[in-house]
DNA sequence: TGTACATCAGTGAACGCGCGTTCACTGATGTAC
DNA sequence: TGTACATCAGTGAACGCGCGTTCACTGATGTAC
């Protein structure tokens, strides 16, 4: 305590004079942040108060205008940070897919979904915050949402073009199937942050199977149905 | 207006002077209940006051305890009501399948989507609900909506015994087959509802697709992976 | 059918409470010289 | 380095408001005779 935190040591709650009035101020614009995703881990944005977050993160309700304008603000700047989290996820997942001259393996789908599960480990609470919000009550959350998910999927789409069938495909089947992988590991990440963690063996198994039995389909694809 | 509505008119806000006592408390209840699916179109449940169900139901706060205990046990009806929605579309959905000596064909797959979408039609409020609180922030709300969702896709994994190939699977690979159809019905309902009217025939033509490549891929399903 | 009494769905006033937002303030940090 | 002043993150009191819940009530409906 006398002294400062030791080099390189990174802990959670380590007590350190803030250097400079403006670190201050970013310490307690963190804590606010961090106050209201930890309510949010069992609340709906839509029924947060802004004292109930100043009380959490334990400074004065009006502290909270030093930061932001209102709550609506801080959700704005809570989904920025959890799509920063959801790219950084998708920039990892598309180098770790390695989508190619082969179809997709087995081997991709287990490296994909092994990404997404660090990812989860990692941000829970911002991956929290998108699935609670993703058909909750806000409107503006849910376009933001939509969006983002939207635009993952149409990169996915693209990636998809260099696999050998479905590189033969129609770009709208393309989309078709992208689709539904991400909404696949969508659902997977919801089931996951719902259940216990007893249960993520058995969630993780079948989406995995899922995802086989998607890419088994590709082959046999006919655009349109038999007369 | 002088007299009694016409037999066998029935018109939404018909205008009768109600019978009996208990006839008109029924309506009232009616009115709560109907009130608050109505602010939960665009609000969670979690953010709703009893207040505002009473205001827009146009009686005082206090006859709302005539009725019920708090806005918990409104919820709670409301959930038993949204499930009696969900269990009489399941049954017609599984009566228009008609799975039987069949592979799953698009007009199986047709048939079903056409069952979801008139229910949807005719249930909207309760289908948002659930859409909506599957995942949102009151515990005891997205239990009982889970409990449900999975007692539907074991009901479909039953079903699916029936159909050729399928009836060789495993119990856990039928599982996973009609969890995965059930989620892509799921998550077209929401989308729908989160969509203008404009996005209605897109979502529908993707989800039709969707399910007709995971059928596809049935036949050359193997449960273990090859190497 | 008529009368006298019981029931009870819905009312309106009142309560204490947490809310969002304002305001003038304090005192540590930053800056100019 | 030391001093005098400016900045500004965070405070605490105060406001008016909507909240959930209580209470004694009213008056229409129901029932007993």
């Amino acid at each position: 305590m006398s002294r400062r935190t030791a080099v390189g040591v990174k802990t959670r709650s380590a007590v350190r004079r803030p250097a400079s009035r403006s670190e201050s101020k970013e310490l307690t614009r963190r804590s606010l942040l961090h106050a209201a995703l930890t309510l949010l881990s069992e609340r709906a944005f839509d029924s947060l108060s802004l004292r109930e977050v100043t009380r959490e993160a334990g400074v004065s309700p009006t502290a909270f205008y030093r930061h932001f304008d209102g709550m609506e603000e801080l959700g704005q700047v809570l989904v920025e940070e959890s799509f920063g989290s959801l790219r950084s996820m998708v920039r990892d997942a598309r180098a770790e897919a390695g989508l190619g001259d082969d179809a997709i393996g087995e081997d991709a789908i287990r490296r994909t979904l092994a990404v997404v599960l660090a990812h989860l480990h990692d941000h829970t609470a911002h991956f929290r915050f998108i699935a609670r919000e993703r058909y909750g009550g806000v409107h503006r959350l849910r376009r933001a949402i939509h969006r983002e998910l939207q635009l993952f999927a149409e990169e996915l789409a693209v990636d998809l073009a260099v696999v050998p069938i479905v590189g033969q495909w129609s770009a709208d089947d393309r989309r078709m199937l992208s689709g539904l992988l991400v909404e696949t590991m969508v659902h997977m990440v919801a089931e996951l942050l719902d259940a216990g963690a007893d249960g993520e063996e058995g969630i993780t198994r079948q989406t995995e199977k899922r995802m086989r039995l998607i890419t088994t389909g590709v082959p046999s694809w006919r655009s349109v149905g038999p007369g």
